[in-house]
DNA sequence: CGAATCGTTGATTCAACTCAACGCGAGTGG
DNA sequence: CCACTCGCGTTGAGTTGAATCAACGATTCG
């Protein structure tokens, strides 16, 4: 485990602009054990039903989670980033309650949910940045809840370009204005509740109108602020500040 | 505070349903402080923007969560019944995204924030029943994602119908099948994110094939397993169990 | 009794879906 | 090296589920 270390202080300067911690809360989850795996475009880090023993950190790469309808509909119910803790959620629910799924390639960093439990209350700080993170979580699904509930398609699109830009530029991973996103068409239909096919005139009549600029499976944002209008973007919802 | 001490317990024994507390964690949570609020139907408890200092524990009547977009309309998040948790989240969130308000005349108890989070990590049993409280809200909430975003009117509907009365069940307020609900079609509409018309007609349509019954502000379960199947429920989301 | 709110119903429109065809680049294997 | 497939993006034509618009009925309440 040699880059195990940086691979903790990277998780701990995640926890730290949740919650405010000490050198000694640093120090106790830089000693905890991970161990990396890597894992393939569209492979499962978890389905629906399992009972996993283990919190990822994601590392590198796109990770998304989703649910399986009646009819075999899709709904991706969040994208996930370098830095976000893709199952926290397992601690203390059990059950699986839907899928995860490599989008790109990835690498994440597994830790033993006991210890992550152990670490949350023998270390306040650090449970209420997990805490908190969970929450900022729950707050993302009531602003997706509206987003597919009550903003036509256009909206709906623009809204997830402005949240996924974003967040990406709130972990550290580069300017909000110029980012990519590596989605196919489908899957993000699946995230706003669309056809790919309609998702396809959506991001066209963006472009027209010059708001974003597409090349093979990326989209950069040319217009921030007349997108963040379209998509009824506020950044609020995120907590991005220590509340 | 005459009844405080009844209310108390009955926050208790429903964070009890949560994780296993210990008579000291009973003890630590009768012994909190609390005051009781009348609330009227329609009154908002807390407003997007807003920086609640209480945590507000529903005693009796119903309340809901909801969003605005930009073109004015509404998106409700969560329906509560009696033994909910309402604003849980703001303990560590700070600014409120989201409003809350009253569907019916309810009565709420009002904890404190700093004397919540204090409990969470003095006893970790009560801890880990709150965290395990708002992850199983935020679980509730991705099923909502999929539910609008890949559900037909008939199925979200059904869905809505089913959920509600399994919590109302597990909440111990009464048996499912015959549970009502004092919600308008306009309420409803803005919950499933369609219309008022559309609703009364989806609604018709149920009924129409014996799914349910409806009479003024109500709604009767008549044919429980069908309409699970129409609303493609099932409660494992809802992790009643203890993981 | 009148006003207000909510439920009901019909007629019409429209946003998004479905179906279908075709283009295009990346592999891949003969 | 080319032909082939495969996955994805693009575009058009036609359909449909839900929205909109509008009117009217029922119930409650001051």
């Amino acid at each position: 485990m040699a880059d195990g270390e940086a691979i903790l202080t990277a998780f701990a300067k995640r926890l730290e602009r949740r919650f405010p911690l000490t050198v000694d809360d640093f120090q106790a989850i830089v000693a905890l054990p991970c161990s990396r795996r890597e894992i393939e475009p569209n492979q499962y880090l978890m389905r629906e039903g399992d009972r996993p023993k283990f919190c990822s950190f994601l590392i590198s790469g796109l990770l998304f989670r989703h649910k399986i309808v009646a009819d075999g509909g899709r709904q991706i119910v969040s994208v996930h980033t370098p830095g976000d803790l893709v199952d926290l959620q397992n601690i203390l629910l059990g059950e699986a309650d839907h899928n995860v799924q490599a989008l790109t390639a990835a690498g994440v960093a597994q830790i033993p949910h006991e210890l992550v439990m152990d670490l949350a209350f023998s270390h306040p700080n650090i449970g209420k940045a997990l805490w908190r993170e969970s929450m900022i979580e729950a707050s993302v699904f009531r602003e997706w809840v509206a987003n597919v509930g009550r903003r036509d398609a256009r909206a709906r699109t623009a809204h997830m370009m402005c949240e996924l830009a974003t967040r990406r530029e709130a972990a550290g991973l580069g300017r909000r204005e110029t980012y990519e996103l590596p989605m196919t068409q489908e899957q993000i239909g699946d995230a706003l509740g669309l056809t790919a096919v309609h998702v396809n005139r959506t991001l066209k009549s963006l472009q027209d109108e010059g708001l974003i600029v597409r090349s093979k499976r990326s989209v950069a944002i040319s217009d921030w602020e007349r997108l963040r209008v379209v998509g009824d973007f506020t950044s609020n919802y995120l907590h991005l500040g220590r509340g």
